[in-house]
Parts: C-alpha cells; sequence; structure tokens
DNA sequence: GATGAATGAGAATTCATTCAT
DNA sequence: CATGAATGAATTCTCATTCAT
C-alpha cells in the first residue's frame, strides 16, 4: 500500500519530466500529465501543492538521487583530481541518458519563479558542496593549487558544466556529451595559460560534429 | 521630432526592462509596462508584436549596443591576455551598473520558451563570437596554449562568467560583481592544477559577503 | 443522473437561443448566456468550442427536431399538394411558436460567417431534400405539373417561405404567420398566371396589419 | 474639386465592395479598405460614419442606381409579364455581372445589426415597390390572375429571386445565372399546378452544371 | 481636406484548482 | 483514496475611431 503510493507519486513525477521536457513548462497542461501518468487531474493535487510544486520536486526528487550517488563514486577515488574527473564525467553522462530530465533541469527549470528566485537551496547547494569538497580535498592533498578561492572556483566548474550541458540541450543533443570530459578536465587543470603542465591524457579534444 | 518614435519605442523598453525586472516576466502586466512608460497599452503592440517579442527585443537591442562597445574595446588591447580580461571586466561591471538589465538577462529571458528554444542566435553568437576571437588571438599572439579546443573554452569562458553573475543576481546584488575579475583571470590563466606560472596581481580573493 | 449532461448541454443552448434574439449574436456576452443556464463562463467551453460554434449548434440541433418531426409529418399525407400544404403550414406555425428561434435562425445565424460560407450543409441539405422529395412525389402521382424544374422549384419554395418569415421577424412578428398558409399555396399551386384552376379555400387573403 | 471628392467617396466604397466580399464584413479592418482605396484610415471618416455606415452606404448607392435603372428599362415594357421577366432578368444578370457586389448584398450585408433589423427602408422598399407595381400592372392588363395576394405575391418574387442568387452565391458562383430566367417565369407564371396554362417559351431547364 | 500615430475600451477564452460524489 | 465536471479569475491583444499636425 504504501509502495502503491510512492508509486502513483512517481509515475506522476515521471510523466511530468516527459511532458515539460517536450512542451515546455507554461504550454504543459496538468490535465495531459495527469494523462500521461494514468490518473485524473485531480489526483496530481493530492501528491503535490500545485503545478509548480510538481516541476520543483523533480529537481528535489531527482537531484537527491544524484547527490547520493555522485557523492559515494566520488568518495572512491583517491585524489582531487581524480574525484574531480568523477564528478564531470557523471554529470555528463547522467544527463546524456536521460535527456528529458536533462531538458527539465537546463529549461523548464529556469522558468520557475521560485526555483529562479528562492532558488529552492537545498539540493542544488548539497551538490555545489560536493564540487567545493572536491576542491578543498584536491587543495588538501597536493593535487591542486592551494590559494585557489574556492568560491569562485566552484562556481567556474559547476557553471561551465552547465553551459556545456545547457548548449547540449539547446542545440538539439546531437553530439556526444561525454566525450567532453577530457577537454574539460584539461582545461580545468592547466588553464589556458602557456604553463609547463602537460595535457590531460585525452589531449584536448572538441566532441562537436 | 524624427525621434519621437525611436523615443517612444526606446521608452516602452526601459520600461519593460525595469517591470521585468522587479515583477518578473509572467506577472508583469502589459498595461503595467504601458502605464511606467506614459503610454496607452495598445501603443505597446505598434512597435512590439506581442509581451514576449518585448522581452527578447531588450535582449537584442542592449545585446547590439554591448557588442559593438565590447568589441571596440577589446580590440584595442595588444595580447589575448589583456583582451580576455578587458571583456571579463566589462561583462561584471556592465551587469554590475545596470542591476534591472542583469535580471532582465540573467532570469526574465530565461523564462522565453522563444529564447529558450530558438536561442535567438543574432547577438548571443556574435558575443561567443568575440570570445572566440579572443581565444584565437591569443593563442596566435603566444599568450595561450596552442593546442586549446576552442569551442569548448568559449564555453568555460561564458559560461563561467554567466554562471557568477546569475548567482549574484539571485542572491541580492549584496556583494562586488567587479571584483571577482582578477581571480577569474588568474583561474581562466592557470587553472586550477598545480603548475608552474605565477597567480595573477590580484590574489586568489573570492568577493561574496 | 444520467441526463445531467445533455441536460446542461441543453440549458446552455436554450439560454443562447433566447439570449441571441434578444441581443443579437455581436451584443451576446458568452458570460450573459452562462449567467442565463445557470453556469460558469468556463462551462460553456466545457460544452461548445466558442460562441459561434454555440450559434451553430443551435441550428443543427433544432433543425435536426425539425427534420425528423417535419418528415414523419409529412410522409402521412397522401397527395402532393397535401404534403406541400402540411410541410408549409408547419413551417411557419413552427417559427411563429417559436419566434426566439425564428430570430435566431433567420437574422442572428446569417452573421456567422462558417454558417453563411461554409453552410453546414448538413441540416439544412436535409430541409431542401426533403422539399424536393414532395416536389418530386407530387409530380409522380400527378399533382404538380411534370415538367418541373425541380432544382429550381425548391429554391423558390424554400426561398419563398424563408422570405416570408424573415419578413415577420424583420417587421416585429406583429401579424399572423400561419395564415399566410393558404394564400402561399394558391401562388405555389397555380401561379401568377391567368390559368384556369381555382384559387385555394382561404381565397386570397393578405395578413399583414 | 467636387468630382475629386466624389471620386474619393466612391473609390472608398469600391474598395470596402472588393475587401467585404473577398474577407466578409466583420474580418474586414477599415486600415485594409483604406489602403485598397489608396487613402489613409482616417480619411474614411470623413465620407463615413463608421465601418458599418459604409456597407450600409454601399447598399444605398448601388441599390439607387439599380432602382432607376431597373425601372426605366421595366417601363418599357408594355405588358406584365414583359415587364415582370425584365426585371427577373435584370436581377439576374446584374448580380452575375458584378460578384464582388452581390457577396456583399447577399451575405455581408445580412451581417449588419442595423440592416438586418432597421432594414433600412429605403431602397430597398423602392425596389419592392418596383415589383408591386410590376404586379398591379400586370393585373391591370390581364396578364395576371385578378385576385392575387399583391404584397404576398411580392414577397415570393423577391423571396425566391433572394434565395437564387445566394444559393449561386454561397456555391462558389459557379454556374449561369441569367439561363435561370426562363424557368423562373415560368413557374412564377403557371404555378407548379396541373393548369391548362402553357409554360414559358424557354421550357423549364435547370440551369446547373 | 488629409493624415496616420495613438488611443483604450472591451470580451473571449484558458486552465489550474476544487470538491461533491 | 480517486475522480473529473465545474469553476471563474484574470489578461492579452485588437482595431474602430479620434485628433493634433
Amino acid at each position: 500500500m504504501r509502495l502503491k503510493n510512492g508509486d502513483k507519486r512517481l509515475r506522476i513525477l515521471d510523466a511530468a519530466v516527459k511532458v515539460f521536457a517536450h512542451k515546455g513548462f507554461f504550454n504543459s497542461k496538468v490535465s495531459q500529465i495527469a494523462g500521461e501518468a494514468g490518473v485524473a487531474p485531480g489526483t496530481v493535487y493530492l501528491y503535490f501543492k500545485n503545478k509548480e510544486d510538481l516541476l520543483i520536486s523533480i529537481f528535489e526528487v531527482r537531484m537527491q538521487d544524484i547527490n547520493s550517488k555522485f557523492r559515494e563514486a566520488v568518495m572512491e577515488k583517491e585524489d582531487g583530481g581524480s574525484r574531480l574527473e568523477c564528478l564531470v564525467s557523471m554529470h555528463l553522462a547522467g544527463f546524456q541518458r536521460q535527456p528529458d530530465l536533462a531538458a527539465c533541469f537546463q529549461v523548464e527549470l529556469r522558468q520557475s519563479n521560485r526555483f529562479m528566485r528562492e532558488n529552492v537551496k537545498g539540493e542544488l547547494q548539497r551538490y555545489l558542496d560536493l564540487i567545493r569538497e572536491i576542491v578543498e580535498y584536491g587543495r588538501g592533498d597536493g593535487s591542486f593549487r592551494s590559494e585557489l578561492p574556492v568560491r569562485l572556483l566552484t562556481h567556474l566548474i559547476f557553471g561551465t558544466l552547465d553551459e556545456v550541458v545547457s548548449t547540449w540541450v539547446m542545440s538539439g543533443m546531437k553530439y556526444n556529451l561525454i566525450s567532453l570530459t577530457g577537454p574539460l578536465m584539461d582545461l580545468f587543470t592547466n588553464g589556458i595559460g602557456k604553463g609547463v603542465s602537460a595535457p590531460g591524457p585525452d589531449g584536448p579534444v572538441g566532441g562537436r560534429p
């Protein structure tokens, strides 16, 4: 019984991901989502406060999952560099595997005033925290420069990933996102300046068609 | 006299920037914008096809201006590094000086399906082109590493700037955006790896409150 | 219970007949019709696509009824003359009994582009078919001249009835429409030429005030 | 100078006939008519009170012309039968020659509340008077039966012509309207009953394709 | 007279949400 | 818990008309 409810809640959530991704948040009708989930419109309101809550719940539920999985995987790595690479590749792979979710996260979610303004600190902050921890860890173990401005660096990493995924979504998801891991790591690690450090193993490759 | 039309169009555009920034796109009423501009509601439709066109026009008109000004300023610099720093500092300073415009660009504009989906390639692409040209120029003059993946790097730079400004906007614009120029340039230039290159002159400073 | 829907749909339809007749199609507000029917404005759109659909539905629903009833009554008559007279008298009596419906049919309906242009062939055509069948039947049983151009005659009969009812509506429905049956039948039967046939039983009487 | 004005007024009127016929009254924009006439929107209001006045003026101006021409032609005929035939053939030929005008008269004009309700007695009444005079003249000279109900007969004739033309307009004006003159005269003259009178010279022919 | 930019009143329609069953 | 028919608030956009030039 308890599962049945969870089941229905999840079915609605999955339906919403699909409909939001294909129609856009403001063009999606609640009745359409209900139909896709195989329930009556009114039933949606037994599980979610309103349409926006549905959108934000998608973020929270999926992000929670991402946070646990990513943290677990990241922590298994020994040094800062590997940890960062682990995060970058999981970030890119995760979205490549779930295009509807990517569309929701990168496009639709931004159309929610509540999300954009209140920023629903919770799970997103936990993700940023994970990045920050990786950076600090890497500083500690000597992988990264010690004088790095952590908060700013976090933005650089997250901002770049976010921008890269957004661009991929908006370009029609036509190219291989995962293959950008290596080049990105190179940039993160070595910067664009003419330092002496060697490029990453993948070499500097652009993944676009 | 000849300017009257342009004047009215601009007045409506300025009013829209203000209202959109304070109320959000979907909560802004066209009649409100008209009132703020000192014209009748119907007049808005003499100059703009609809409410969304108004939002997108804000982007196009202002972005056009930005593109010319930035390009001109950037081109005066000698080397790639200075050019990039010029762009970064103008980007941050520009938004810090016009908070309403920043809110429109970073938050409201993303709520337009047309903008997010069709991406209104024009002026935004020209901005990305400018970044790309800077990178290529820097590669040519020896400022930057020669094997850089240009397209990806463009995303890194733009994505980071965009994320940094978005975060500033959504945090309430409380801290000094311009002061992030130095640290960002350091990151861009040297990466996070333990290369031999020296940090930027500003030193690694976080600008948050 | 099962009738509730039909009931509500019919209540809206009846309300529309009344409001359209009194205010005219373009001056009637949907909310007014909803109020008259005792439902919310939005409810009208559960049953009808839009305001015009409401108008055309009036025609279709009522005309369907008319077509069945008239056909049944007509078919009970033996000869062509009686059948024609039956149709004429029912046509006139029907409108005299339902002045609001008459106003809708003769005046408001013509204000619908969709009705005037697409002519909603369905039920009107069935009415014209009935007239044509009567004429053909009368030709067969020797009531009418055998060389009659059927299609044209159909227009003469329908056109005359339509014009007579329209004139009655637009004059304020002040005189007795039914009493025109006899004179009309006389004209239809004998024409205006100086044939030898005797006038109808009612004699040649005009019913106007 | 006086002609110039008349010229401009007429140009607007002609433009309105064309636009109304092609777009329908309610879908025609005053600015469109102005454009078609080569004047500014405001100019229309120097010559006509409003959009509806434009439509009704079309009727009045053109009808005035029709009334004079028809009366003159009809009066040249000797007997009632010839007079009626003259009117019928001119009515059909007139509309066949000016399809845009036919569309205005038969379809658009009916969409004017003022026309349908107030019925703009003037010129239409003069047309009905002409028909009545023909009937009365025919009664006097022995062409028609003497006991005819004149008013009703007028409706029969006008109603039939009107319906015949309306049907032609709404069917796409594909067949020859003028060729219906003979058959119609036969019906008017001899009715549909099996009287002894001979059919008209044209014989009973339907003009449809 | 002519213009055409500006006006602003006005209503159809949508769809998230509710609640009686 | 589930339903889905009914609600009704709320806002864009149109376009006939005006009037300063």
